[in-house]
DNA sequence: CGTAAGTGATTGACACGTCAACTAGCTGCC
DNA sequence: GGCAGCTAGTTGACGTGTCAATCACTTACG
């Protein structure tokens, strides 16, 4: 009859807690590195990344959503932004009278090609750099492992 | 003269993708759980524990945002949230007329009462119980090794 | 003493994310 | 055909984070 214990031992807590740090740290710095370089939002880069790599600058509205795994509530009012930033537009779907396509803009091209080596740059720099290549893929794994394990769970 | 090179190899830009697909994923689910759970957002909760944790419920201002390592202004419209939600109080500093304690209310010891073994549990089925010890001990210390790393380089 | 510089904290404007409610077009089935 | 229910996408309200400006107080130093 051992129960669940109430707390993290101290080195599972101490693992959470470098984890949570760390995490947070390397997107702050990232988010506000793209911002500052390229003048786009992370969220802006993301969305132009993945439209562009995946659909070759025009995807419909929930495919382009389903791939980045956000809502569509999400989705829509960054295309919204992003529409009034010249990134993006959008066009009516013939086959389907409720849909849209989004479109990344020859702005938008152009925002995503300059931004991207930058950020890869920069992930590079913080990131990567930071561990050997064993390193690397014991952290893919682990990644990987825990994804596999948060799919098993409920909600 | 080996240049770096424009892109990540393929395995580089896999470990990162996993790495940050998990990351999102684990942290929206604990988010989005702790708000389910117990009324309080992720900041709420942070800011509470911290709060009771370190201060026994009662910090200066500048001492809680240094230890959470946010800004002032994050800190500062937070906190005012928190005071509307009658989790915590201000308080005037005799020491120095600018300062101010943030102090948690009853009401505030009593929340985070009732959501830290709750926020524990999730912490562990979702990310601990993924883990066998010696991977969790691997992913301490490439956290650790990030953060040091980053700690090093420039913005 | 007095004032310039520094520190503690607030504020306002704006970008972003979430949730729930809503509109509009499509599909299946009688 | 017609309607029930599903899917695509929008909208508005609200909570949150960031940045820059501001205010009030304290400290250093001449």
């Amino acid at each position: 009859m051992n129960a669940t214990p109430r707390w993290l031992t101290t080195e599972q807590q101490a693992a959470w807690d470098s984890f949570i740090h760390m995490q947070e740290k390397l997107i702050g710095r990232l988010s506000r590195r793209v911002q500052a370089d390229s003048g786009m939002s992370a969220s802006d880069y993301i969305v132009l990344a993945k439209l562009t790599e995946t659909g070759g600058g025009r995807m419909r509205f929930m495919d382009l959503a389903k791939l980045v795994e956000w809502e569509k509530s999400r989705m829509s009012h960054q295309v919204g932004r992003m529409t009034k930033r010249g990134l993006v537009t959008k066009e009516d779907c013939p086959d389907d009278g409720r849909g849209a396509f989004i479109v990344a803009t020859a702005a938008g091209h152009q925002a995503i090609e300059e931004a991207a080596p930058v950020h890869v740059e920069q992930v590079r720099r913080l990131f990567i750099d930071a561990l050997t290549p064993e390193e690397l893929d014991a952290l893919a794994r682990i990644s990987n492992r825990v994804l596999a394990h948060m799919e098993k769970q409920p909600d």
